[in-house]
DNA sequence: TTGACTTCGTGTGATAATTACACATTACTT
DNA sequence: AAGTAATGTGTAATTATCACACGAAGTCAA
């Protein structure tokens, strides 16, 4: 079945940066396509948008469909509509980003048809379109919302230890934290809930256990509190 | 002359929310609607984009041929999908936020076929389609923007007092501010250079006139600095 | 010319936030 | 029992923020 318009209209198509955290590295989830333009290479998730979705269920389906990963935090990072960012026509990607928890990496790996795979941040392959651009943008707009939004979280356990919260704003920052500073900070909002286990791991002493309190940040933030770091 | 596609797709268009600040309160473009739907509501500037532009091209030329304003801060915002927010059909909206500067103003008012005109951002009229929302996306964005970049020098004259400059951020984020305070911190980051003219206006003391050095800004700002007010 | 009026331009002390920095604690291992 | 490795904690120095008041410079009118 055909459909016609007036005037040519562009293709509309989402991707995805996905982000992971491994306790070391900051990672990026990226597909090997198997069809050409870009046969072979790596490219971010993503495809076309349908005339009856938005936008945000375009986006949640194509990852479910390419990497397995469901109900993850998803944002809209942009809108990307150089001309020529794809040989064949005029297609506008509206690009998203995603930040996972440890937990949902396996099933990201188990997918169907394409190769998922994860890569660290600082160390990705060449990347189909302009997707080298609209990664950078998504760990730009990433590190910027770190330092003022507890969106940190999106990428740890539920449960975790502060010495694995600062590992991650150091991977992600590229910056070194002071320790007892940094306690002293996250642990001033009151948002972190000490559980009652704790983690043990290896010959030394176990950390506290905490976690995130959402609804009382939600309640803070319509005041204008800003989580920053 | 028909063009035709295997799957059906969405328009796509650009609306642009053009702000303006009069000295007093902080304003916004909005332009009579001449065709239905939404035959003689306000809405903000925007249209079709063509297939062989990009989006910012075609938010630049919607904004010039429905307001003539041209040459000015313009940067995306968001993109708006949701499948029922144009009567018609599946419309898909890139919308950018746009400021001005003074001199500009006028120039607005004298254009060619629809109707436009300036409203305090605190009493615009009902808006076409889901426009309000994006005028309400935009103005929490400047208003996040003014706090840690130097983006009001946008709405100012090149040259312009400390007390318009103090004026401007206390209409857009709605608070007051301490006068030396502001002084200090403004100077303090050395972006203001003082100018040999005055400004003389009413019986009393002339005002120092200053212009923001933009080369010296962005050179801070390769290094990370903020300009927080 | 003098006094009234209006906005411009400036400094200091009190309080709060940030930074730098070191060692005892607790578990596991051998 | 001794060794190892990461956890957890406090204080002093520095820096930034906040609150606050008055003389200076111009116009205007009597």
């Amino acid at each position: 079945m055909k459909h016609t318009y007036e005037y040519p209209r562009a293709a509309l198509t989402v991707d995805c940066v996905v982000f992971g955290f491994d306790g070391g590295a900051l990672q990026v989830l990226l597909i090997r396509r198997g069809l050409a333009p870009f046969k072979d290479h790596w490219a971010l998730p993503g495809g076309f948008v349908r005339v009856e979705e938005t936008l945000d269920d375009a986006a949640r389906r194509e990852l479910q469909e390419e990497t397995g990963l469901k109900d993850l935090f998803l944002e809209q990072l942009y809108t990307f509509g150089t001309v020529n960012r794809d040989p064949r026509e005029r297609v506008v990607s509206v690009a998203y980003y995603a930040l996972t928890k440890p937990a949902d990496h396996t099933t990201a790996a188990s997918t169907d048809a394409a190769e998922a795979r994860w890569f660290p941040v600082s160390d990705i392959p060449p990347l189909a379109f302009d997707h080298a651009e609209i990664f950078a943008t998504a760990l730009t707009r990433l590190r910027g919302k770190l330092t003022y939004q507890p969106i940190g979280f999106e990428l740890l356990p539920p449960k975790f230890t502060l010495t694995q919260l600062q590992r991650l704003y150091e991977s992600v920052l590229g910056t070194e934290i002071d320790k007892r500073n940094f306690r002293k900070k996250v642990l001033s909002y009151d948002l972190l809930i000490p559980l009652k286990e704790q983690h043990r791991e290896g010959p030394h002493r176990p950390a506290q256990l905490f976690r995130f309190d959402p609804v009382k940040y939600e309640r803070l933030k319509k005041k204008g509190f800003l989580f920053e770091i």
